[in-house]
DNA sequence: TAACACTGATTGAACGATTAGTCAAGAGGA
DNA sequence: TCCTCTTGACTAATCGTTCAATCAGTGTTA
């Protein structure tokens, strides 16, 4: 269960490889033989007998947890959103720089467009969880009073929905970040700046926040 | 040059449907034809001598005054934002609930993902240009003092960002709106009210900010 | 009017290439 | 010998594309 044929984990590295360049459709048996070093397609049968499609679903399998990732040690629920928010956005932006999720994203995104239950692993895994966790997360500082209260579902989605291009313009659209060069980091403080301004609670200012909920940076 | 033939247009729309529910590699000529009405594929090569390449290119190219789209009146630019952003959220989410735009989107993005060409289409007919209207909007917002100074590139994809997992929502992924049943309305208002009060000038109201410019609804 | 030819539009059948998948046989240890 | 792993050769289907033939009009000529 544990220890798994180095044959297979090379077969399914080489088809995470061929599927994200190439698409489903567009890698063959073959070119994923060739790409993970042995010489007959038929190898791959023996090791995934449910063909092109079980190989498919075991890349998927394969990197699941991934996917599912943002586990949410509960300490940075008390954590001040000044502090947890930006660090929310470093890991995201740079899950969006690193090149394995970038070409699992490839895969997922593809295959998702035309595959209904993909979509739905996506949806449900991947996104609900984490707008889930962010949405916990606001609801938790408003109780504390460190945010004015408001609608968690929107906000949620507005606070990841904001370095989205910026993620897309990394991955896929590189003419995108090239266009006006903004950084990174730029872009999370302006943004996150914006973002916290626009859910302080009433009468209070920047200063005084910080020095209240000791904000380390 | 004005005057297409029924048949070309028929095709056309015929590989719009199939191209984007299959893929280009989905999608077969011989589909494409049966889902045009005509009996043989050869009748395609008579209308696109380049063959199935060539009727992929004639899509995309048939749609792109869609793609390019946001043609921007001047009589926004002196708007207020507590109108205009309404506007703009409302236009961005509807065309995602559209079915020809979603077609197009699942076609493009499909392809991006494979093509260059492709992907630096949509990164500079569509994403710079959407970008740089927003961020020559919102400087000009700046320079009338509704908006304080910050750093537009990346309000405007903070903007613009806000609203992309409810088009995902919407277009590609039930599911998530299904999970916690936020509306496009809900939406628009409470990240729009975030994003207006993040970058509120100092010492000025909502109700005074109303007033003084004049907002409609 | 009738026979004809020309042209654009449409068809069915076929070709060659490529694909996913199969199979029997072999290699190499235990 | 037996079992796991690996191979090259093969099959059957499907794909994009080509091609010769045909159809439907539309003048043109006798």
């Amino acid at each position: 269960m544990t220890e798994e044929s180095d044959r297979r984990e090379e077969i399914l590295e080489a088809a995470l490889e061929e599927f994200s360049s190439k698409g489903f459709r567009g890698a063959t048996i073959k070119s994923i033989a060739k790409a993970a070093g042995i010489q007959s397609p038929a190898l791959i049968y023996w090791y995934f007998q449910g063909g092109k499609e079980e190989l498919l679903q075991a890349v998927l399998a394969r990197h699941a947890p991934v996917i599912q990732a943002l586990r949410h040690p509960e300490t940075l629920m008390e954590r001040p959103p000044e502090e947890v928010l930006p660090m929310i956005a470093r890991a995201y932006l740079a899950t969006a720089n690193s090149p394995i999720p970038q070409r699992l994203a490839r895969l997922v995104i593809g295959e998702a467009l035309r595959r209904p239950e993909v979509a739905d692993m996506v949806a449900k895994r991947g996104a609900v969880r984490g707008l889930w966790f962010l949405k916990t997360y606001l609801e938790h500082q408003v109780e504390l009073g460190r945010l004015r209260p408001h609608d968690t579902r929107s906000s949620a989605r507005a606070l990841i929905g904001m370095f989205v291009p910026q993620a897309v313009g990394d991955a896929f659209l590189p003419a995108l970040k090239e266009s006006d060069g903004l950084t990174d980091e730029e872009h999370i403080g302006t943004s996150i700046g914006i973002f916290l301004r626009g859910l302080r609670p009433e009468g209070i200012t920047a200063e005084g926040a910080e020095k209240a909920w000791g904000v380390v940076e």
